[in-house]
DNA sequence: CCACATTTACTGCTATAGCAGTAAAATACT
DNA sequence: AGTATTTTACTGCTATAGCAGTAAATGTGG
């Protein structure tokens, strides 16, 4: 991952029919981004990347072997969050 | 997501029982970058967020609606690769 | 082919992530 | 409870991501 995060990403721009200026745009973020975001010319920041996958409809998920145990132990403090970067 | 990032980054690195300037050393990257990642007092790079979630065993998965098109179509052109950021 | 339009690639400047060092807080020990 | 030790929080400086603007490349119609 990451060495692909890229090339995900354009696919999905183009099967979107967006320019990298649309998607930058639409992400609320400079169209250089999504250039080296595809390019990885320079390593994104989280936020900057959440916001493309966002516009693409990419979820992003988190696996480990207890992953299932912070989950039980955050719905206990906060019932439903936001999704927001 | 992301909010959330820096919570789930605490609870494994605690899990492990690592501090946040061992798990920065096992990372390699500097303390004060694990301290700002568990806070998200700032953005966290991508490359630098792998290095994290490489130590703590935390697998991160990419899904979309057309996502397995992508997969197939990367597979003919780079049968195995790498996973490194 | 040649203009013209659209898209992508690149550049140099500004904002901010990453860093080592230091202070504060928490924990352990006697 | 006092103090040493370990861990976390914070600060100011340096490296780099993000940006708008520009050049190059790619398409498109005549």
């Amino acid at each position: 991952m990451l060495g692909q995060i890229g090339s995900v990403v354009k696919f999905h721009r183009k099967k979107s029919g967006l320019t990298q200026h649309e998607l930058a745009k639409l992400a609320g973020i400079g169209k250089a981004a999504v250039y080296d975001l595809e390019h990885q010319s320079k390593s994104t920041r989280i936020d900057t990347l959440l916001k493309v996958l966002r516009v693409l409809n990419i979820e992003v998920k988190l696996a480990s072997p207890i992953m299932h145990v912070y989950e039980e132990q955050s719905l206990e403090t906060s019932k439903n969050f936001r999704s927001e970067p």
